[in-house]
DNA sequence: CTTGACTCCGTACTCAGATACGGAAGTAAA
DNA sequence: TTTACTTCCGTATCTGAGTACGGAGTCAAG
């Protein structure tokens, strides 16, 4: 599985499910190390930047932005655990609202599709309807 | 309470609670009509823009997007209740899944702050840890 | 040694939903 | 009527996370 560590970016790239522009995006954004030409004069990646890559993509995937990756990046090489865990709290909260929110908004939208499915059709469409008065998402979010 | 029925944009903006580049902007994407200038030279709008404005709000409120409050809006004045239904009932299934993404995330991110806060400390921080093995968002989504 | 694929690099563009800027013209109050 | 605020309008900029493009250089195979 690991057999070259001299990767090329192309070769990064498919190996990380990436496309070759996204690694020189995150290089920009100082997230992978842009690594010297050696041999000859193309620049070549080993299984640490492969690493490094997956790793942002998993951060990614738990919620985390570039930006706040960067900051756990460097909590890693710093070693810094008391952070990190802080980090993932307040992440954890921040996915709280969120959900809360979004079910809030779900609970509004599902009442009026069943008002909308079964009210008489000579009403007007409740959903509609619901725009112009007062539907107040945020009432419904706690409950 | 809606004594002048002919407002700047300034007003409008602030009666609705947004700025006046927003309503311009509305207008510039076809969601809000630009009203001729009347009296004088600069343009007047009246109570149902203001309305029309509050239905954009709501909407995004309930999570649609701009382009999905345009549909709206020629459903309500074409009086589409099906098609209106139609819509919310494919942006609830939408919320479903986002909110299953996020409490998917959540589960893994709350796993994580737990070992990191009970592990000893001499241990490698579980959260950063975990970016490097197999932490499988897809799989944790079917609890 | 040529062909075709890939790399390098900078710059521009994408989407969504605004927000900001700047100059000219209109408007309201003192 | 002067001063200070608005309006009007077009264009530019922002955020986040990339994607696309184009020309020049490099590399490996035949």
């Amino acid at each position: 599985m690991k057999k070259s560590a001299a990767l090329t970016v192309g070769e990064l790239a498919k190996a990380a499910d990436v496309h070759v522009e996204t690694v020189r995006y995150y290089q920009r954004r100082g997230l992978l190390a842009t690594p010297e030409r050696q041999y000859g004069t193309i620049r070549r990646y080993t299984v640490t930047d492969h690493d490094r890559l997956r790793f942002i993509r998993r951060a990614q995937r738990l919620g985390f932005t570039l930006d706040e990756i960067a900051q756990l990046l460097t909590l890693d090489t710093v070693r810094d655990r008391d952070q990190a865990r802080v980090l993932a709290e307040v992440k954890v909260a921040d996915l709280d609202a969120r959900i809360a929110d979004l079910q809030a908004i779900r609970r509004v939208l599902v009442e009026l599709v069943d008002h909308c499915a079964h009210g008489q059709p000579a009403e007007p469409c409740p959903i509609l309807e619901a725009f112009q008065s007062d539907v107040d998402v945020e009432a419904k979010k706690e409950h």
